[in-house]
DNA sequence: GTCTATAAAATGATAGAC
DNA sequence: GTCTATCATTTTATAGAC
C-alpha cells in the first residue's frame, strides 16, 4: 500500500516535527482554520521548507489522520471475546479515558474533523470504523444473550463509551470551567464515576 | 445591558436571514474556518450589504453565541427541587436529546466553539455556567442524601447528560456512518438506551 | 438599503539562489 | 535542505454611486 521509503535522520526528525506542530494546530483550529504558516512557526521551519517535506497542507492533515487512527482504534480491537464480559468494558472505558488524558490533541484533531462532517474520513468511517463496531456489538450481544451482562443496545453502548470518555479531552476547558480552578485534575473523580455508571448499567 | 433598537421590518428580516446562514456556515466550519462570503451566499445576500447590517465576521458569531445561550441553558434551569428525583433527570436529559435531534446546528456551534478552546465564551462557561451547574449539583446531592436518589458524582452526571446526548449531534455522521444506512433515525434507540442508563445508575 | 469596485491584508504555494 | 522573494488567490472590510 505505502511505499517503503528509505528516509534520512534530519527527514525522520523534520517530518516528527512538523507532525507534532501540525497535531497542535489542526486539533485547536480544525482544518480550515489552521494555517501553513501557524505550523510553521510551531515548528520553528520556514514555510518553503515545510512544504519541501509535505506538498501541502491538506497533506499533513490527511498524514495526521491516517496515523492516527490505527491508534484510536486499538483499545475497541483489544476487547476479546474470551474475558470476563463487565471487565473488559470496564478496561475498554478506562484505556479510551486515559486517552482522552494523555493524548487530548488527538481526540480534539478528530472530534473537529467529525463535528465538521467528517469530509476527510467519513469514507473510513462507513467501512472499517462500522466493520469493528459490528464486530463487537456482536460479541457484547453474545454475552447479553448468555446473561453475563445485563441487556442494552450494544450500539449505543459503545457510542456512550466514546462520548463519556472524549468529553473530558474534546470538551476540557468547560469541564474545567465548571468545575473551578480548585479543582486541577478532573480524572480521577471521571474514572471512579464511569466505573459507577458502567456498572450499574451492566452488572448482570 | 443591550440598547434598545428599533427596527424596521425589513432590517428584522435581513437580520434573521443573516443569523440564520450563519448559524449553518460556523457551525459546520467553526469561526475561522467560515467566511463572510459563504454567509452571505447563503443569506442571498450580497457581501457588503452583509456587513451593512453586522460591523464585522465576529460580530456575527458573538450575536448566535449570545442569542443561543439562553435557549441552551434553560432545560438544566428547569429541572425543579420539588420534582421526583429520577422523573426530573430524566426530562432533563430528555429535553437535552430533543435539542440535539432538533437543533444540531446550535450543538455544533457549541461544539466547535468549545473544541477549540472557548476562546470567545471561557468568561460565560466560568461565571454564568458555573453557578448554575453549583445550584443543580447541589439540588441533585439534596436528593442523594435524602436517599431519593442512588449516590454518584452530581458534576460527573451533569457532564454525562451533556456528552451522551449532545453527541448524537455533534458526532452525527458518525454514528450514521457506524450504524449503516438502514437505520435512519438514531434517536428512538438512543432515547431508550439513556433511559435505561440513567434509571439504572439512579435509581435508589 | 443595496450594489459595484476596490483597498489591504492573509494565505497557500512556487522559483530559484545558496 | 534551507532560505529569501514573490506570485496568485482568498478574504475581510470599506468607498461611494444609486
Amino acid at each position: 500500500m505505502t511505499k517503503p521509503v528509505t528516509r534520512t535522520r534530519i527527514q525522520r526528525k523534520n517530518i516528527a516535527l512538523i507532525s507534532e506542530a501540525a497535531l497542535s494546530v489542526f486539533s485547536t483550529y480544525g482544518f480550515r482554520g489552521s494555517t501553513v504558516d501557524q505550523i510553521a512557526r510551531e515548528a520553528n521551519l520556514s514555510k518553503p521548507n515545510l512544504l519541501y517535506y509535505f506538498p501541502s497542507k491538506e497533506a499533513i492533515h490527511g498524514h495526521l489522520l491516517s496515523t492516527l487512527m490505527e491508534t484510536w482504534l486499538a483499545p475497541l480491537q483489544d476487547m476479546k471475546d474470551d474475558g470476563e464480559p463487565l471487565e473488559e468494558i470496564l478496561t475498554y472505558m478506562r484505556r479510551k479515558l486515559q486517552m482522552s488524558r494523555d493524548h487530548p490533541r488527538e481526540s480534539r484533531l478528530f472530534a473537529n474533523e467529525i463535528v465538521q462532517g467528517a469530509p476527510r474520513i467519513i469514507e473510513m468511517l462507513e467501512t472499517e470504523l462500522k466493520d469493528l463496531v459490528d464486530e463487537k456489538a456482536k460479541v457484547i450481544e453474545g454475552w447479553m444473550d448468555d446473561g453475563r451482562l445485563a441487556k442494552s443496545d450494544p450500539y449505543h453502548l459503545i457510542f456512550s463509551i466514546w462520548s463519556l470518555t472524549q468529553h473530558y479531552a474534546d470538551f476540557d476547558v468547560q469541564v474545567r470551567a465548571v468545575l473551578g480552578p480548585e479543582n486541577d485534575d478532573p480524572f480521577p473523580a471521571a474514572e471512579r464515576y464511569l466505573t459507577t455508571l458502567f456498572t450499574r448499567l451492566l452488572a448482570p
